[in-house]
RNA sequence: GGCUGCGUAGCAAAGCGGUUAUGCAGUGGCCUGCAAAGCCAUCUAGUCCGGUUCGACUCCGGACGCAGCCUCCA
């Protein structure tokens, strides 16, 4: 039985879908402005893991990543490039998708854009104003109206008294109420502009994921996701604008994902503080950074450092060491026990940690049954561990390649140099080969049966 | 200031009211020509102070500390 933990009851639920065997999946995806960091991975590696487990657990799942393709801060950064925001954004989705790719990423089922879904919003829009909940505020923009709305606050805790207390923005005169946020923004002379019953402008932030997730999932849906950073107030705005147009309840269940931390602080544009998964990538391999990510808890901050990064890499060389010499045979029958030790992990709010260490325990057997030569019951372990590691997108490149990476003449004629001196019992010979080859981040394994093996270091 | 959440061994990170987390590192052993890898054993825990309980790292209260949101942000 699937529990997940619900931001709006702060608590683990029993996971039961609006219709049985169904479930739809919405997640606030990227504004594509810039390349996406390792924040950004943690959003998709999180909820393409979360995908992968209610799929693998029978459920027909609808998961919709949305692009968020015009706001001021792309119409800025194409402005500063002096290029049409179109071309930017292009972009930079392409290299979202090849940062997604490299991790193992796999796509949602619908991934809709904020300028494709123009007609929805201004609908959208429409029936809020026709509810009483939006207004046309002194300089053409549409807000909605807050505290017209009963639940505001619910998902966030807050209440408006209090938010009005904290209040830290000037006040905007265009607005009855300093909380209300924008619907429709008027277009200022050359930014982008669509056609609307009050004027050519664009969607505001939140309005467009409203409209998209309605759209695409229903009016009511099973599961919304994203970073803790969005609970208030995009969050808290989505709900106020669906349940406002719509009347029915929004979303059941809300998942939000913990930060990346750099040095104990928020990883963020705005801190300057992030790494590009591009940039991460060229130091480590893209299996390792999603271990990475999957190492904790989705909901625990994720601390940023090589030294992280670097033992999720020993981890996985761990992992992969023990698959090392097996043939990748299918159609095996696989281990129940750990099976279901690893589905009572994941069903527990996708506790990865716990998963993990279940293959590791199969790894530790794996390894026994290898010394033993249990041909039989390493085929099995072996196929229990790649299925497993498969439902969380690892361990699915062959063994060697991981361990090895490009394969090398040179290193094999060393190997083969070193076998001779060490049948000619030349230990000094053969010892000198081995140091060099290590000096170039090569280490040599020796087998019992007079082979040698070899692996890249880190 | 208001609202969240967190505080576990050398490091990272989980579960759990009484029984091995797991990975890395350390120590001892097996294996090895020596290593590496692997296996076995093993040392380091639960911020502090109260309370509940036969028993608390685990529940409750308080203190302290940290992070996040309250402003664009995954």
């Amino acid at each position: 039985m699937l529990k997940i933990y619900n931001t709006l009851t702060r608590k683990k639920e029993l996971f039961q879908p609006r219709i049985p065997g169904q479930c739809g999946m919405y997640v606030c995806g990227m504004t594509v402005y810039d390349y996406c960091h390792i924040g950004h991975a943690r959003v998709m590696v999180v909820f393409d893991t979360v995908a992968r487990h209610l799929r693998h657990s029978g459920y027909a799942l609808t998961y919709v990543r949305n692009i968020t393709d015009i706001d001021d801060k792309i119409i800025q950064r194409a402005h500063d490039n002096g290029e049409a925001f179109t071309d930017l954004t292009e972009r930079f989705i392409a290299a979202m998708h090849e940062d997604e790719r490299a991790l193992s990423v796999l796509p949602p089922d619908i991934e809709p854009k904020a300028t494709q879904s123009i007609p929805d919003i201004i609908a959208m829009i429409e029936t809020l104003i026709g509810n009483g909940l939006a207004y046309v505020g002194g300089n053409g923009d549409v807000f909605y109206a807050v505290n017209k709305f009963a639940h505001y606050g619910q998902l966030s805790g807050k209440n408006l008294d209090d938010l009005q207390a904290g209040e830290r923005v000037g006040i905007d005169h265009a607005k009855h109420n300093p909380l209300d946020f924008v619907l429709w923004k008027m277009a200022k002379t050359g930014e982008p502009a669509w056609p609307s019953p009050w004027g050519d402008g664009r969607p505001g932030w939140h309005i467009e994921c409203s409209a998209m997730s309605t759209c695409c999932l229903g009016n009511h849906f099973d599961i919304h996701g994203g970073g803790m950073d969005l609970q208030f107030p995009h969050h808290e705005n989505e709900i106020a604008q669906s349940e406002g147009a719509t009347g029915e309840t929004f979303v059941n269940i809300w998942m939000h994902n913990g930060f990346v931390r750099v040095n104990e602080e928020k990883m963020s544009k705005s801190l300057g503080n992030f790494f590009t998964v591009r940039e991460v990538l060229k130091a480590y391999q893209p299996e390792v950074v999603r271990l990475f990510i999957l190492l904790s808890h989705y909901r625990s901050p994720l601390n940023y450092s090589n030294e992280q990064l670097d033992e999720a890499g020993i981890a996985l060389t761990r992992l992969y060491t023990a698959l090392r010499g097996l043939a990748l045979a299918t159609g095996l029958a696989i281990d129940l026990g750990y099976v279901g030790r690893f589905k009572q992990a994941m069903d527990d709010d996708f506790n990865t940690p716990v998963a993990l260490a279940v293959l590791f325990d199969l790894a530790r057997e794996l390894n026994t049954a290898k010394a033993a030569g249990d041909a039989e019951q390493c085929a099995q372990l072996a196929a229990t561990l790649r299925h497993l590691g498969g439902l969380l997108g690892i361990l699915q490149s062959d063994a060697d390649s991981f361990l090895q990476g490009d394969a090398d003449e040179a290193i094999e004629q060393q190997i083969q140099a070193r076998i001779a001196a060490k049948k000619a019992k030349d230990w000094a010979l053969a010892d000198q080969i081995r140091d060099s080859l290590k000096a170039a981040g090569v280490i040599l394994e020796d087998a019992p049966n007079g082979t040698t093996t070899w692996r890249r270091e880190g």
